[in-house]
Formats: C-alpha cells, structure tokens, sequence
DNA sequence: TAAGTGATCTCT
DNA sequence: GAGATCACTTAA
C-alpha cells in the first residue's frame, strides 16, 4: 500500500506532521529512475515566534516558502555550501516547515540533500510526482517508543528558551 | 577543532 | 557596496 502525501497530511500541527513523518519514506524520481529512503531524523520550526525559525525575523524573500501553502518544499544554502530540504506545514500564512535531518543511512540533513540530489531548484515547489521529489507511506508504523525526542541542533542563537525545545524527532 | 564556502540580510 | 551571519561537513 502507497499513498503520496498530500496537502491535508502536512497542513496540519507541525509537531505532529514532524513526529509522523517518521517512518515515510521520501522519493526522489530522476529520468526514468527511482531512489528512495525512510526518513529516519527531522526537527519542526514552527511559527514566527519560534526564535529559532527563519520566519523569525519576519518575512523575506528566503523563507518566503515558509509562509506558502502546507506540502511544498523550502530548500535553502548554509554554510555556503549545503542544500536544506524542508517541507512546508500549517495553513497558509503561518510560518511553518519540517527539516529532513536524515534519511536513510545519511545523517545530517547536507548529506541527506546531497543524496537525494536536492538543490533549490525544488524550493518552492510542491512535493508531488511531477516535480520529481515527494513523500510516500508505506504502511510502515514507527512505535512512540522508538521514538526519541531531543533539542534542535545548530540554535543556540535563538536563546535557551527555543534552543531547549524538543523539537528534534529521531528514530532509534 | 577549525576552515571552507556563498546566499542573504542589515547596515551605510 | 561592505560586513556579519549562518538549521553543516570534513579532514586533522
């Protein structure tokens, strides 16, 4: 049984979008071929007042995505040099994404985008087959208590208050 | 542990 | 236009 993930899944609590998409499993079409891996680590930026968040600051023409419509892809470049694949949650005008920190064997969400061949040619974009890169289930159930929730990483700027949330879901 | 790397944002 | 800042990776 495989079902695309479409908006209604994802314009939804990005808390709860973050935590079930555990166990999905991103596809990523290139030509004829087919290349897919469970996501295994995201971590959930919700809202402007979420310090941590992009949408932070308000709205600019990068994280413009965030402010879109739930099921769209928000790529990005840090570091000068790695790609950062977010799915766009919440109704529009809500600020809200879901980082891909890991899929597959990969971790760190660079590697996770370099994997899957992700550069900012998605952003912005819906995440469905005709773009090339989308999000399935197939079935596959992840147990709560496989589950580890954990502080995000890479935030200390945003104050201990939003630094320490546990918005970080893994799979163990 | 620290350098590499470049888009974006915030001042002038 | 210049300068600071980054949701990271790799090699040492």
């Amino acid at each position: 049984m495989k079902t695309i993930l479409q908006e209604p899944f994802f314009n939804c609590s990005t808390l709860k979008v973050a935590e079930e998409l555990l166990g999905k499993v991103i596809v990523r079409r290139i030509g004829s071929r087919e290349i897919s891996f469970p996501i295994t680590e995201v971590e959930a930026y919700d809202g402007h007042a979420d310090k941590a968040s992009h949408a932070s600051k308000g709205k600019t023409l990068r994280n413009a995505p965030m402010f879109g419509e739930a099921g769209f892809w928000y790529v990005y470049l840090v570091y000068g040099m790695h790609w950062m694949l977010n799915i766009v949650t919440g109704s529009r005008g809500y600020p809200a994404a879901v980082l891909i920190r890991g899929a597959g064997d990969m971790n760190g969400p660079g590697r996770a985008a370099k994997a899957l061949n992700v550069t900012k040619r998605f952003n912005n974009r819906p995440a469905n087959r005709a773009t090339g890169l989308w999000i399935e289930d197939r079935g596959v159930v992840v147990k709560k208590s496989d589950i580890k929730r954990l502080p995000r990483v890479g935030v200390d700027y945003a104050g201990p208050v939003w630094a320490k949330r546990k918005y970080r879901f893994v799979v163990v």
